[in-house]
DNA sequence: TGAAATGTTGGGGCG
DNA sequence: ACGCCCCAACATTTC
């Protein structure tokens, strides 16, 4: 009897999984492993919010191996020690898994492979994550794209390459060995939940599994994806998908979210045309892989480097803290970090408002944010946290330019006009007109003590956005002679 | 995937 | 009736 063992990771669904079926066809029985080494993905170990889904998918991946008479062999420790505990105790003699694009478990994996098959074992790594690997696509000078419209006018032929694969027929698991190595723990014993309970609301809110992220999956294909273009840019509106924690931990790949809806629309080859709009942002996460495989520095350094000689502030501890909080005063941007806090979550219109603001009118460096991103998205995921930070902060590849900066006040009228979004997040909004509640400084003192808001920051915001607004556009011209 | 300042136009109030 | 002014609405430019 040989023995596969498919090798866990940002992959946790069956279906769709490249490395299981490999293993399923190239041997009689497959184990399943997963291996907790958080030390190896240093300096972005998965954030806490991250440990709270994982736990949760990795429970669901589990339950649905048992139904098929196996069972997800839990290991902690040193990944390729781990590895070699699962052979000697399955007695298997290769290795699947599906590649994942960070530069710290590139590196890792690298070492592993070669390791491994020094070892003789059959160790083989699979594409489960993006429709067009880094590599794949090239400018007709042969360098990585840096802007996001010929990468994708590119990418997106290719998109169609590989279709979805259902969970093999012939799959075998084996279920746990008899007699467990010093490297195996139960799931509990990885201590990935939370000791605080600050994720009290997330099990209301979301379904972490491969089961959870198929019935999102249709849900949105039912309710919002051909109103996509026009409702998601509205924060009150379930206009979005939520699919980004399923894609993150992998118990859904884009090949399936395409398949899914071409087979919906029943149309030629190509893209939907009533998709369109939603099938574009799948491209901007295929262009995030893109440049972090390729400029792998730039999850702690600019991309452009002109801006290292940019003046970022000094910041000030309690106004960070005011704004991770959800307490600077400006209701859009309370809102969204309030929201982040309570739901792991945000609305990506309120992302990109809560970073301009941080990154150019606090003029705090955007390593800031990311890193409170990375700690308290559900959602986190080191290409797109990295892109969509740099590209926020005017540092990034196809950035907003330095001078885009957003007014809170402005973004709220516009995209949350009868303040629903703001006052769900932020009661102490609830008695604030529609006409002032995304400026109730702007009441007249009398106004703001009727609706309760007197003495606190909505009367008096932390920020001054029209001085701080000045103050970066300043700060941004200093480095404006400077070349690329 | 902006905002604010500046420029232009045209309707209507009014002497 | 006519010209003047105001200003909203829209367009263009600049940061």
């Amino acid at each position: 009897m040989s023995v596969a063992i498919v090798w866990f990771r940002r992959d946790l669904r069956l279906a769709d999984n490249p490395a299981l079926c490999a293993a399923a066809a190239s041997s009689d029985q497959v184990l399943a492993l997963y291996i907790h080494a958080p030390g190896e993905e240093t300096p972005w170990q998965p954030g806490a919010a991250t440990r709270w889904w994982l736990h949760h998918a990795l429970a669901a991946l589990d339950a649905s191996l048992r139904a098929r008479g196996g069972a997800l062999l839990i290991k902690r420790g040193d990944s390729s020690e781990c590895l070699r505990e699962a052979l000697a105790e399955s007695g298997a003699t290769s290795l699947h898994w599906n590649r994942r694009y960070e530069p710290a478990v590139i590196a890792r994996d690298q070492r592993i492979k070669e390791t491994m098959r020094e070892r003789g074992v059959d160790a083989h790594s699979h594409n489960a994550l993006l429709l067009v690997e880094p590599w794949t696509v090239a400018t007709q000078q042969d360098a990585p794209y840096r802007v996001f419209t010929p990468f994708w006018r590119n990418a997106a032929q290719r998109a169609h390459q590989h279709l979805p694969s259902a969970v093999p027929q012939s799959l075998r698991l084996l279920a746990a060995p008899s007699m467990p190595g010093r490297h195996t723990c139960t799931l509990d014993q990885l201590g990935l939940l939370p000791s605080i309970a600050w994720d009290a609301a997330f099990p209301t809110l979301w379904q972490p599994g491969e089961a959870g992220a198929q019935a999102r999956l249709a849900d949105f294909l039912d309710d919002s994806v051909d109103g996509y273009a026009a409702a998601r840019d509205q924060p009150d509106h379930a206009g979005t998908s939520r699919l980004s924690p399923y894609l993150a931990t992998g118990e859904l790949s884009p090949r399936q979210i395409l398949a899914a809806i071409h087979d919906r629309d029943a149309e030629g080859p190509g893209f939907s045309a009533r998709a369109q709009a939603y099938v574009r942002q799948l491209g901007w996460r295929e262009f995030c892989y893109h440049l972090l495989f390729h400029f792998p520095q730039t999850t702690v350094q600019n991309l452009n480097r002109r801006f290292d000689s940019f003046p970022w502030a000094d910041p000030d501890a309690t106004l960070l803290r005011a704004w991770q909080q959800g307490r600077t005063g400006i209701p859009l941007v309370d809102a969204g970090m309030r929201e982040l806090w309570h739901t792991g979550w945000m609305h990506n219109r309120v992302r990109m408002v809560v970073g301009s603001l941080l990154t150019k009118n606090l003029r705090y460096h955007w390593q800031h944010g990311a890193r409170w991103f990375w700690d308290t998205l559900l959602d986190a995921d080191l290409a797109n946290n990295t892109q969509g930070w740099q590209w926020i902060a005017g540092t990034g590849a196809d950035a907003a330019p330095y001078f885009r900066v957003f007014n809170p006040v402005l973004q709220g009228e516009r995209f949350d006009p009868s303040g629903h979004y703001v006052r769900r997040h932020v009661p102490e909004l609830a008695r604030v007109p529609d006409r002032y509640i995304h400026q109730p400084w702007s009441m007249s003192p009398i106004e703001q003590a009727e609706c309760g808001i007197a003495g606190t920051p909505y009367a008096r915001p932390l920020i001054d956005l029209a001085a701080s607004r000045d103050a970066a556009l300043l700060a941004y011209q200093s480095i404006r002679q400077l070349p690329d």
